[in-house]
DNA sequence: TGGCAGCGCAC
DNA sequence: GTGCGC
DNA sequence: GCCA
């Protein structure tokens, strides 16, 4: 067998369904997988399981890698530098198995020097004078181009048999001069040559989701989303559409013919010539306050742009004014926010927040609490320890968002209390005005004293913080050129504004209140239906039992009660944590 | 064949 | 009650 | 769309 003799480690741990599904793989085909420090020694073939990857083939959220550890992290380190061993996908696995022998050198090996770069992120200097010269900070960012790439051969298919080497010094990986990188004979190709697994399949399922999605199709759509995310989720390379109908959760008759007529033919009809009207639908569900049911309603009265609507249904943005913010921040609000700039824009509102109420807290939910890279919006929750009077906290928000706005910090409401609007007239007049538009009258805007969630436009200034390079330049959405004239989207040496959203709740609540806002979207939806075939109804208040709360302040009673594992938010995310590999194997 | 999470806010 | 967003 |  493939794997004769041969000992992985799969790194940081083989407790995933998926990885236990590898795991099975590579002991079916003769191998071992480590599960002691005391196996760590001689031949040792590395496994990081592809989620610390990066496209780029470096280690990613050293963070949550380290937590996730089940071994001695320091020991396996030092052994894996000592020993120069090296580093592959998980989903390389399938990929010997599928060609029926284990080729090292056909595979990308990982780039671990990431690993050097601990902790030291994000290096600008908060005081530094804000002259013309170029700044540190300007230089910081050119950093990190030396190559770390060792010279020399390693002949991977005899490693070395090394004695166990567990108890000398163990410096940090942070420290470790030249980490055993990318290294392999000529045949070495990047990661980026080789397509992930089954990535045309999951193309076409995103495709057809986005497909109904805008057409409002809710429950198909769903059905390609979660497909896709099964297909993610899939070790190994799907062979045809009945085998993945088969192995594979949230594909029944027709994805699987679907699958079958990509996989032969490498295409499927229908897909790529997405209609015009598909395409026009999209431009407006793009828009914050858009959806499809207004799309469609503008594109049957043949308008196809902002500015078409502005002049056939002017109504249409004073009653909906929010969608008027919505097209002036349409490309600023496409743009992927990178995790230092979440945490900076959390240090912002802490500060303020400070200086009305310190006793109130606030922490960062949503993506971002999930673990993601780059987050679409940045999810607050506040509450206040043994305070379940949401009047209190609504008035904190109302004297908070007055005092970020007057620092310059936000740039726009969607929603407004009476006395905001006083203090956001000018501007929202100053938009209306752009557009022609006649100003309402204050009780247009929002008649509430207390509100329990902002929906707010936000930016950092340069001194506070300058986006990295990768993501002012990555993509984001544009407007029409007609439509042009009422974006308010930043110009190329400002910060893009931001969705900053505020939500809070009662403290006896906060559990249930974490559930909620951590996310994500499916997983609510899925431990929500969970809870209602069991009987019980989940919400953001709680998880109840015939009108009665049984809990909602502690998260862990919560899950404990459904009967499922307590996971963490990194878990969370669509297709992390139930399929029917997932389902197998909690049965067995 | 029916169900697919459940809620707040604006209209 | 519907639309939208989370 | 998929699932019970």
């Amino acid at each position: 067998m493939i794997f004769d003799g041969v000992k992985f480690l799969i790194l940081p741990n083989a407790s995933t369904a998926a990885l236990q599904f590898i795991t099975k793989l590579i002991e079916d085909n003769g191998g071992h997988v480590i599960e002691r420090m005391s196996e760590v020694h001689g031949k040792i073939l590395v496994l990081v399981n592809d989620s610390y990857v990066t496209e780029d083939y470096k280690l990613r959220d050293e963070k949550y890698f380290r937590k996730e550890f089940q071994l001695d992290y320091d020991a396996v380190w030092q052994f894996i530098f000592d020993h120069d061993l090296p580093c592959l996908n998980v989903s390389s696995v399938s990929d010997w198995i599928a060609k029926g022998e284990l080729n090292v050198a056909h595979i990308a090996l990982i780039d671990t020097s990431a690993l050097e770069n601990d902790e030291t992120q994000e290096n600008f200097p908060s005081s530094s004078a804000n002259s013309e010269q170029p700044s540190p900070a300007c230089t910081a960012e050119m950093k990190d181009t030396k190559t770390s790439h060792s010279e020399s051969e390693t002949d991977i298919e005899g490693f070395v048999e090394m004695s166990p080497s567990s108890n000398s010094p163990m410096p940090a990986p942070s420290v470790i001069p030249d980490p055993p990188v990318i290294k392999a004979n000529e045949k070495y190709v990047r990661l980026t040559e080789i397509p992930r697994m089954n990535s045309q399949l999951i193309d076409a399922m995103q495709r057809l989701y986005k497909k109904y999605d805008i057409k409002g199709d809710h429950f198909r759509s769903r059905g390609y989303k979660l497909a896709k995310a099964s297909i993610e989720k899939c070790p190994f390379q799907i062979k045809s559409g009945e085998q993945a109908q088969l192995e594979l959760a949230n594909i029944g008759p027709s994805i699987a013919k679907k699958i079958q007529t990509i996989l032969a033919s490498g295409t499927l009809p229908g897909l790529d010539d997405s209609s015009e009207l598909d395409q026009r639908l999209e431009y407006f569900t793009n828009c914050h306050g858009i959806g499809t049911h207004t799309a469609k309603r503008w594109l049957a009265l043949q308008y196809t742009s902002f500015t078409d609507v502005l002049r056939g249904s002017p109504q249409e943005f004073v009653s909906g004014w929010p969608s008027l913010l919505g097209w002036s921040y349409f490309e600023d609000w496409s743009r992927k926010i990178s995790r230092t700039e979440c945490e900076k824009h959390l240090s912002v509102v802490k500060q303020c927040l400070s200086e009305i109420d310190p006793d109130c807290q606030v922490e960062l939910q949503g993506s971002y609490n999930r673990g993601s890279q780059t987050c679409g919006d940045i999810d607050l929750l506040f509450f206040k320890e043994n305070c379940d009077n949401l009047v209190v906290i609504a008035e904190i928000f109302e004297r908070l968002v007055s005092l970020l706005h007057s620092r310059g910090y936000i740039q726009c409401i969607l929603q407004l209390t009476p006395d905001l609007f006083d203090e956001f007239k000018s501007k929202l007049k100053g938009i209306f005005d752009k557009c022609e538009l006649p100003f309402p009258a204050k009780n247009h805007f929002g008649n509430d004293r207390h509100i329990h969630k902002y929906y707010l436009g936000v930016k950092l200034t340069k001194h506070q913080y300058r986006s990295e390079e990768l993501l002012r330049a990555g993509q984001y959405l544009h407007l029409k050129p007609c439509d042009n004239f009422m974006s308010s989207s930043s110009k190329k040496s400002e910060n893009p504004c931001r969705r900053l959203d505020f939500f809070c709740c009662k403290w006896s609540e906060l559990g249930a209140a974490r559930i909620q806002w951590t996310g994500s979207g499916e997983f609510n939806r899925w431990i929500r239906l969970r809870a209602a075939k069991m009987g019980y109804k989940l919400t953001q208040h709680g998880l109840f039992k015939g009108g009665q709360k049984l809990e909602s302040f502690d998260e862990g009673v919560i899950f404990d009660t459904l009967d499922v594992p307590r996971i963490p938010p990194e878990e969370r995310e669509q297709g992390l944590w139930m399929t029917k590999l997932n389902e197998k194997n909690t049965v067995a």
